[in-house]
DNA sequence: CTCGTTGCTCGAACCGGTTCGACGGCTGGA
DNA sequence: TCCAGCCGTCGAACCGGTTCGAGCAACGAG
């Protein structure tokens, strides 16, 4: 069930039937009747392999998310979920790419196959060797998150620095003074991965303005290490009275730790953050957080890279959001501590 | 840079080169050698669509996962993970294909236009429509789940029947006698979704076995839903002592909606169900449940799709799992609250 | 009636690989 | 010395589409 076949039945060339198909060059009604007759008999649809080799377009995006091992979040998933939805509605197919470095195999068969007419990059670091490349060869990519130079490219991302700063304020305004932050685990941190660095950022700065004490720490991506990470925290300053985290995955570990010291959240101390409402709203009290749309985020990656795509020329776009902080039950004025604090 | 290109420089035909590079036919070390040198100078990659084209076979598998608008599991994203780090061991990348019905227009792309060499699929129903596409057209794929007559077929399940029966005998041993059971949503169920019938069944059958007092619910895939839904348990009947659910996506809420009842867990209320262990571990108390192997099941998938790509001609295989309940902490022997149950 | 358009349709070339049959040169045995 | 056989290479056909230039028929204008 080639174009030939169908070229043969229908009583036509095959340049017809692709032209009838297309639409690309006008074809008589009675021709394009019989064409449509046949191709519905048989249920005909073009080889994608064929179209594709043919006018160099596969109509498939690439998606390159973390390298293996690392443990998925929540909103990992919600990104992707977004984007493999936002591409059907253009009519895009989703390869997902395991990659991490420039050099990585998975990469390569993206690319130097060209198995897909463009990719978006989620994890972006601040230093990425994938952005860097991509951007070398200009290959239309847009990234989920943004680099340290992110001027001549095509992003979406989240001000992480404002996010951070404005749980600070919200924390501060409450009358905490002892905040500790809980971020992503350190080689993350290390590897100048964006959301940890500018979030550490944001936070370290605001505190500075605020005049708090403050403490941060890397916490693996798991309930127990969060529970590990606030047993170090309080351990460390037991007169701390909140914290500020990135670190989704180990926010029910973070619970159980205030819990298991005997600290109720918001009583007697506050808790807050960057995390995917979903989640937020998961734990016990609800997590008042900066809310990560991360839909919202895989929706407009993928429109930007379509329009990339379709207009090769246009200047570099991006969104830069700054979603504000949902309040929920998790966060409280400071005080009732502050009595053993200062005893 | 096409084959052509690499020949013309090396000094060789075109078809001398595809030898040297797949190695299906003897080429002298000279040739090859100098062949190896140019491709490496010029970063030459073969392109997927034309080889593709060429040899039927487009090194792709599409995982076919839930219809939009679905809210997903943490389950469905360890799916995720794990059939793309085990297919990229063997050298297939994987199309996500978000797809309902059988008429489908991502599914009729992923097949009528052969993107792919066989399909995953996830969240199979007892009658799937999908999977019986796929086998009357002899379209090699695999199942994450199996259909109510699973004969002919391959696929990687879970016993979830056995699974919802061992957490009845679990919370019978303690000493429950009224058990609630929290399923997916209303709309699942009655779509014949494998997991929440079989569950189910096994549920009903093995409390019927023991004697138990019971009453079985839908619940939402979210912590707003749980919490309701507990509010409703605890409505219809008070005396009710222990949960079992599959629900993990509502896990945080029935928690929550149990704390606000002012039941304890496990001291006054056990809760028990099958989740994937992550999300076990996130809840405080850690739930004590059959865990969900998603990592393994991914992987199983992939292995028993190449294999089927491999060897056409070998008869159906499968993988039926029955993980153990792992005791964590929040189930307890029943009592505290029989006191006010009897008064 | 003839010529120039206009509107459809056709054949051929091309995209970039794979694969098959054939062929030339070298070696070894008779 | 001659021929068989083997090894390595080549040219051509093919996979299934798209696209371009050309050709043919019908039609209106002069």
């Amino acid at each position: 069930m080639n174009i030939g076949e169908i070229a043969r039945r229908a009583g036509v060339s095959r340049s017809t039937v692709s032209y009838a198909l297309s639409g690309k060059r006008p074809v008589s009604d009675d021709t394009r009747r019989k064409i449509q007759q046949v191709v519905d008999e048989l249920g005909y649809r073009p080889s994608a392999s064929a179209r594709a080799l043919a006018n160099g377009r596969t109509s498939t995006i690439g998606l390159v998310f973390p390298p293996a091992g690392n443990h998925y979040t929540g909103m990992q998933l919600d990104f992707i979920g977004s984007v493999v939805e936002a591409a059907a509605a253009y009519d895009y197919d989703v390869l997902l790419s395991p990659s991490g470095m420039d050099s990585d195999r998975s990469f390569q068969r993206l690319l130097g196959e060209r198995r897909v007419d463009g990719a978006i990059l989620m994890e972006i670091r601040l230093e990425d060797d994938r952005a860097d490349h991509l951007a070398a060869l200009d290959f239309p990519s847009v990234a989920i998150g943004r680099t340290a130079r992110p001027e001549g490219a095509w992003w979406v991302g989240l001000d992480h620095t404002a996010l951070a700063a404005a749980c600070v304020h919200h924390l501060a305004d409450l009358g905490h003074r002892r905040v500790a932050f809980v971020n992503r685990p350190e080689q993350l941190l290390r590897s100048g991965y964006e959301s940890a660095q500018r979030g550490l950022d944001g936070f370290t700065k605001a505190a500075a303005e605020r005049g708090l004490t403050v403490r941060t720490y890397c916490c693996g991506d798991d309930a127990a290490s969060g529970q590990t990470c606030v047993e170090r925290i309080l351990h460390d300053d037991p007169a701390t009275t909140a914290l500020v985290t990135l670190n989704e995955a180990a926010l029910g570990g973070i619970y159980r730790g205030l819990a298991k010291a005997g600290r109720h959240v918001p009583r007697d101390f506050s808790v807050t953050g960057v995390v995917a409402s979903r989640w937020a709203e998961t734990v016990t009290p609800q997590l008042t957080a900066a809310d990560v749309p991360a839909a919202d985020m895989g929706r407009l990656a993928v429109e930007l890279l379509v329009e990339r795509l379709d207009h090769p020329d246009t200047p570099p776009r991006h969104h830069l959001l700054t979603p504000p902080i949902s309040l929920r039950a998790s966060t409280g004025p400071a005080g009732a501590t502050r009595a053993d604090t200062t005893a």
